[in-house]
DNA sequence: TGTACATCAGTGAACGCGCGTTCACTGATGTAC
DNA sequence: TGTACATCAGTGAACGCGCGTTCACTGATGTAC
C-alpha cells in the first residue's frame, strides 16, 4: 500500500534514528535490517526502497548520529556531562564516537569517512573552547581532552566493576581540570605546542 | 588420527595466539571458528574438544592477550612507542583494549571480566610509573593518561586521514608529556587527587 | 472539482548463503599385560 | 621390551538457523484529463 510523500520522509527518519540508536547499542553486525525496519515499525522488505544495502544504512546513520552538538563555553561542563553515570549508561543515545569508532575501522570507507568527518568537526568545536594561549596550543588540549574522554567513556562502560568504572570517570574528570587550570595558570605550556594541523 | 599430549597443548596455543589476533583484527563477530581453526592449522571440528563453544574462545583468547608487558620505569617511552605509527598499524598485534574494549561491553560477562582484570592490571602498573606526590596523585594521572592513550589509538586508526591520524597522535603524544612534566613541577596537583579506589 | 488510471511504498514469502555446532568415522597415541 | 587393544584428537559432511536480499503482489496516493 502506497504511502504519501510525508510519511515516506518520516519513515526516512524513523529509520535512521531506530539503526542510530541500535548501532550504538549492540553494534553494527549484531543488528539486523529486519531488527532496524521492526524498530521504525515497518517490515523488513520496505528497506530497500529507502537504503543500497546494510552498508549504505550503517554509513547514513553514522553520519546522522555524528552531528552532535558541540561542546558550549565551558569545556568543564561539557566533560563533566560526557563522562557522568548518565551517559555511561545511554549508550542507545550517547556518544556515537565513544560507541561505534573501533568497529567503524572495519566497515566501508564511507562509514569511516563520516567517523572522520565526526571527528573533526568535534575537534575543531573543542579547540574553541579549550584553554591555551595559541590556537595551536587550544588545539593540542582539545585533541588531548578529546581523546581522554572517548578513552574513559568506553573503559568505564566495559568494567564489569562499578567501583573501577566510577573511579575512571570520576579521576579522568578531576584529571582533566586539573590540565586545565593549569594550562591557564602556567604560560609555558605553549612551548610544548607543536602543531601539525592539517 | 590422534595426536600427543604435546602436540595438543602446542595446538591449543596455537588456536589461542590466531583467535587473539584474529579477534582485533576483525572483531569477534567478523570472525569464524572456521577463521580461527584454519589459521591455527587445523579443521573447524576439530575446535569443540578444545573450547566449549565460540563464547568461551572470546573470554579465553582475551585474557589470554589481555597480559601485556606493563610499562617500565620510563613512561615518556611507553607512551611514545603506545602511540606510534608502528603500533597504529598493527591492529592484529597491537593492545587488546584498544582493539576490543567497545565490543567486549556487549559480549559474556566472562569476557567483560577479562577485559577489566586487564583494565586494574594496567592501571596498577602504571600508577607505579606516574609522576604526583601521593599514591592517589599517581593513580589519577595513571587513569587519565590510559584514557587518553587508548582514546587517541582508537581515534587515529579510525581516522581515514592520515595527516589528522598523526595529529592524533603526535598531539596526544606532547599533551602527555607536558602534563606529566607540570605535574611534576606544581605540587598543588595534590589537592586534585581525590582518591575512590577500589 | 471529479474520475480513471498509473505509480509506487509497503508486505511477507522465498532465495541463497554462511554461520555455529554436531557427529560418525579414522587412525595414531597411550597403556595394560 | 614387545604386543594387543582402548582411547581419543582430528576430519569433513551434515544439521538447523538466521541473515541480507529479492520479488510478486496489494492497495493507497498522485496525476492526467
Amino acid at each position: 500500500m502506497r504511502v504519501s510523500r510525508e510519511q515516506v520522509a518520516e519513515n526516512r527518519r524513523k529509520i535512521l534514528e531506530a539503526a542510530g540508536r541500535l548501532f550504538r547499542e549492540r553494534g553494527f553486525e549484531a543488528v539486523t535490517v529486519a531488527d532496524v525496519m521492526q524498530a521504525a515499525g515497518l517490515t523488513h522488505g520496505g528497506f530497500y526502497g529507502y537504503f543500497k544495502s546494510k552498508t549504505d544504512l550503517i554509513a547514513e546513520a553514522l553520519a546522522d548520529i555524528l552531528v552532535g552538538p558541540g561542546p558550549d563555553a565551558d569545556l568543564a561542563a561539557y566533560a563533566a556531562g560526557y563522562l557522568s553515570p548518565a551517559h555511561r549508561a545511554n549508550v542507545a543515545g550517547g556518544c556515537a564516537t565513544a560507541a561505534l569508532a573501533s568497529e567503524t575501522l572495519r566497515q566501508a570507507p564511507e562509514a569511516r569517512a563520516a567517523m572522520t568527518a565526526g571527528l573533526q568537526q568535534q575537534i575543531d568545536d573543542l579547540s574553541r573552547h579549550a584553554p591555551g594561549d595559541s590556537a595551536a596550543a587550544r588545539r593540542q588540549a582539545a585533541i588531548g581532552t578529546w581523546a581522554a574522554m572517548v578513552g574513559a567513556l568506553i573503559l568505564s562502560r566495559v568494567s564489569d566493576n562499578r567501583a573501577l568504572s566510577d573511579e575512571i570517570l570520576d579521576q579522568t574528570r578531576a584529571w582533566l581540570r586539573a590540565k586545565g587550570q593549569k594550562a591557564r595558570m602556567t604560560p609555558s605550556s605553549r612551548t610544548e605546542a607543536v602543531s601539525r594541523s592539517k
